[in-house]
DNA sequence: GCTCATGAAGCTCCAACAGTTGCGCTACGT
DNA sequence: ACGTAGCGCAACTGTTGGAGCTTCATGAGC
């Protein structure tokens, strides 16, 4: 068994089985990579794909363990590059976030900008996407972090370490009846909504809360992204109702942001790590620039902890509010 | 990365970093090993072992993180090839049990032979060892099952399974003053005392037992083995204490057992796991034999909870009393 | 302080093998 | 029925892991 015969396991089921296309991305000829499978698969004794006359159609049951501890090995594996680099170069590395565009444009910003300058030669890598394919990334070893709000409990080895809450609120063009007066879900409902789409920056909370009262938010248009709402805000197309922290008091300023937060349950943003990876130093100092309470020792015990387990350290903890 | 690198370092640190006697072991030639050391370390860029001019004299920092890791790794792959074979032929295998002596004499015969009926092409491996010992190999992956009632609380990576509870009873030859009437702390202290050495076999109760009471047991002998003890009261060097499985009615028909389990505390005799491993199902079917209650899912559960987080799925277990 | 035993590293050679290229074959969509 | 995407096969080649021998460093014994 090698190691390059479980990296090409691996890859070749991340790529839906399709040998060529596998090769390609690792600069390598398809056969290598067929023949490799083969040996692997003559060692072991066991198919780990299903072949329909030239083409591998499935996983079988048993690949589907196999694959799954190749990832292992193969992240075990990072896992040692990254202690050697640790003990090597202390201030060299990389860095993979993924994240959402929410996060990426108004709260990541600031504690990149200070990271940079005190890690200049961290190579960092952003990638943006839904909650759930964020999640899947740091769980398969692709990202580092997960930052976002929702979906990250859906995966058993993510540790979710709860960075601060925030709330939403309402926004409207200047002299919007709802720019003034006291704001009640009653209010808001009676007109046109421009939101999150669903499964981002805390949309399962809104609904809720509308639910609660019985009543049916008229949603005209849903984004990914705050400042996709806000364009259509701007062009009367309805009220937005968007994340605190994605309100610029500067560029926003054609608009007035109405505070929702007595309107809908507050949300939590969290950073997701896989359990069990070693962690660079620069990796603890990014988070706790992101949450002074995550220092490194609470963190260490967090990784440390079983599935779920981490949750308890938390109970007690106050988070800050954006 | 090679594998094969990786199995070498991990190799070398279990031979005391004496790369010639890894070599001979391996059935590799020296220099091979030498060369792939330093191939890794190059390409890492950490030295794993630090060297006295031409002799490593002990793993540095780095390394220590590295072996460790590398440990994993192989243990990983050690699963992949359990699983393949699972899959590929599920009665052939191979199962090796650590345990101590007690309870390899008096205790496994009986599971042992009703395992080996059921899948006889099960290579079974049984190595003796001192309860640390024995959880050491497990913990390293040398052997999958540690059976011992000491010493395993101290491995944070084995999964304790509680199988069932023992006592003791008194050991003495017909006609003794003590093989009748009341048995009592201070009437067994008078005598001179055969048990097991500190660490075996439910040592620390006995001790514990004395002490509560303020009394100093005169122990005269011990002895890593039942059979041993037996033999020196036989001689009538003292009274011996003895678990009280390893009392054979048949065989032990000259001595006189009287029971003791109200002196005493109880032992429990668990089964010691790597957390984490892949079990293939002959090791349930062995588990489920050495203690019913430890049916398959209940372990896969223990299996999968956090470090020391299983014993509660045990709490509220009534463990049968040999 | 000299000698010898032990054990690691350097070097060269060879065999095994991972990967490449070119070609043929199969499955599937139109 | 035909074209294309995609896999397997075979011959070839460059690389490399390991064997064997030699050299060098260390430490114990006298």
């Amino acid at each position: 068994m090698k190691l390059q015969q479980l990296r090409y396991v691996w890859e070749v089921t991340r790529h839906q089985l399709n040998v060529s296309a596998t090769a390609q991305s690792l600069f390598t000829s398809q056969p290598g990579i067929s023949k490799q499978i083969r040996l692997l698969e003559d060692e072991l004794g066991v198919e780990i794909f299903a072949r329909s006359g030239k083409h591998l159609t499935r996983v079988t049951p048993a690949g589907e363990a196999i694959v799954e501890l190749a990832g292992k090995v193969l992240r075990t594996v990072d896992d040692i590059k990254h202690v050697a680099q640790e003990h090597s170069d202390e201030r060299r590395g990389s860095l993979a976030i993924a994240t959402t565009h929410t996060q990426a444009r108004y709260v990541l910003p600031s504690v990149i900008g200070e990271f940079r300058q005190k890690y200049p030669d961290v190579a960092l890598h952003m990638q943006q996407g839904t909650p759930k394919q964020i999640a899947q990334m740091v769980s398969e070893g692709t990202a580092d972090f997960a930052i976002c709000t929702e979906s990250l409990e859906l995966f058993n080895d993510l540790v979710l370490l709860p960075c601060y809450r925030w709330n939403r609120c309402v926004l409207v063009p200047k002299g919007h009846p709802l720019a003034s007066g006291e704001l009640t879900l009653e209010r808001v409902a009676e007109h046109p909504l421009v939101t999150y789409v669903f499964g981002f920056t805390g949309r399962s909370q809104l609904d809720d809360a509308f639910k609660s009262r019985d009543l049916t938010p008229n949603v005209v248009l849903t984004a990914a992204d705050s400042d996709v709402i806000k364009t259509y805000v701007r062009l009367g197309l309805g009220i937005g109702i968007v994340a605190h922290m994605a309100v610029d008091p500067v560029a926003d300023s054609d608009l007035v942001a109405v505070d929702a937060s007595h309107l809908f349950e507050s949300s939590t943003t969290k950073i997701g790590i896989r359990r069990g990876t070693f962690m660079r130093t620069y990796m603890y100092d990014f988070v706790k620039r992101m949450a002074p309470h995550l220092d490194r020792e609470t963190v260490e015990r967090a990784l440390a902890a079983g599935p779920r387990h981490e949750a308890e350290l938390f109970k007690g903890i106050q988070l800050p509010v954006l």
